[in-house]
DNA sequence: TGTACATCAGTGAACGCGCGTTCACTGATGTAC
DNA sequence: TGTACATCAGTGAACGCGCGTTCACTGATGTAC
């Protein structure tokens, strides 16, 4: 039984890899999303994520130059299939502008959808020192901002939300509706039982649209 | 003009300082709550806690063991009055059980009371890793949730509210609502133009207790 | 089509810095007699 | 009330580890002739 000497994985031989084999790059990219998302920029070494990947630090240096580079590939090429969907939302040469429905519905889907974003604006949005905070503001909430702003005031104009509504206030219920239920969801996951598959996603989005727009729309009887 | 020379502040002497003065520990406390919940706990050294104190690394062995230490009592102190009040609150022995508008209220003016707050939530219980979930879970969470599912259940007996509402959904969006807008200050400030003071704390409340009441309230004229 | 050479995509080992921690020490304070 | 001594509340300097980074090298691949 000689267990003991048995190398632990197949390791990768010095030297150019043999063509068509999986890029390290590719997989420096994708652990590095899993793990800084998971638990932050300092707490992750990149001996952590080379080995994860079954690589070494030195093709961390080798792709992305340091540290902090690796970290700004795997932003960008996780944020930019979303920031490319949110651009066409937000296009003004659309026909029909999207009503506040349509809005929470997509922004619930789209965090669901992609499971790291939630961890993403913890981790590095609301948290102080944030590395993509500046991004954030200017490239989602400063876009998606306006769009819940003027669905509401359209909709106040029309007379269906209530004339004393600061359209500032309902556009953060709204987006306060939408987003926290992700960010919390280590936690009511525990105390409220909530899961995060498929069919309670919708019936979140339902309740969710449903208590905000009788919690802002025009009183039948005003006293 | 020998200013090149001069200590930059006023440095303590070796040997137990004299009586009277502030406490090097309570320093040490405070400064550790005020970095580490701004930045978290692997990106803070105790070198710049330290000096912000204006002590040693080696004083924080002294009173706290090690960083984890230091850390912790730092968690237990800020957090210990909060908790109390909580256990007040949760008493079963109080005359009236406190309704959803008071449970709101409270949380809010808990959360706009104690500016530590939200970054701790961010920091040490959203994020995956954070060292004050579990605790965070048992002594708030825990105990939060069944009162405003206990709130809401008792209204929904006496037809105040939906009937087919889900308590443990309608709980969510009352946490939502009053938690998410401390945590999104930092964006919402910007995006949104919103501001912490007072003022707006209030108008906050009645705005949030309003959209909740009236969005999970019974309607008058069901279809 | 061969072939020589530059380039590409990495590797393994080493380097220096700064981190948490520890050590030997200091001097004011509390206490027993 | 003095005084001797133990304890307390720290300090400054040093230690070792592990971190990000760098260096010299390797061998497959692409390209010019």
């Amino acid at each position: 039984m000689s267990t003991a000497a048995l190398p632990a994985a197949r390791r990768r031989s010095p030297g150019r890899p043999v063509a068509g084999g999986d890029s390290v790059r590719g997989a420096l990219l994708q652990t590095a999303r899993d793990l800084f998302l998971a638990r932050g920029f300092a707490s992750v070494t990149i001996r952590q994520i080379a080995s994860a990947a079954g690589s070494s630090p030195a093709a961390i240096h080798y792709h992305f130059g340091d540290k902090l580079g690796l970290y700004r590939a795997m932003l960008d090429e996780a944020v930019a299939p979303v920031l490319a969907a949110l651009q066409r939302l937000g296009d003004p040469g659309r026909a029909e502008p999207a009503d506040l429905t349509d809005l929470v519905r997509l922004y619930t889907r789209m965090l669901a959808g992609n499971p790291w974003m939630p961890a993403l604006i913890v981790q590095e949005v609301l948290a102080e020192g944030g590395q993509f905070r500046e991004q954030f503001i200017e490239h989602f909430a400063g876009r998606l901002a306006p769009l819940f702003i003027g669905a509401i005031r359209r909709e106040q104009g029309r007379g269906a939300l209530r004339g004393d509504l600061d359209p500032r206030l309902a556009a953060l219920s709204a987006i306060s509706l939408t987003v926290f239920p992700f960010l919390a969801l280590p936690v009511t996951s525990r105390v409220l039982g909530l899961s995060p598959d498929e069919k309670a996603v919708e019936r979140l989005v339902d309740h969710t649209t449903r208590v905000l727009l009788e919690g802002i729309r025009a009183q039948e009887d005003p006293a």
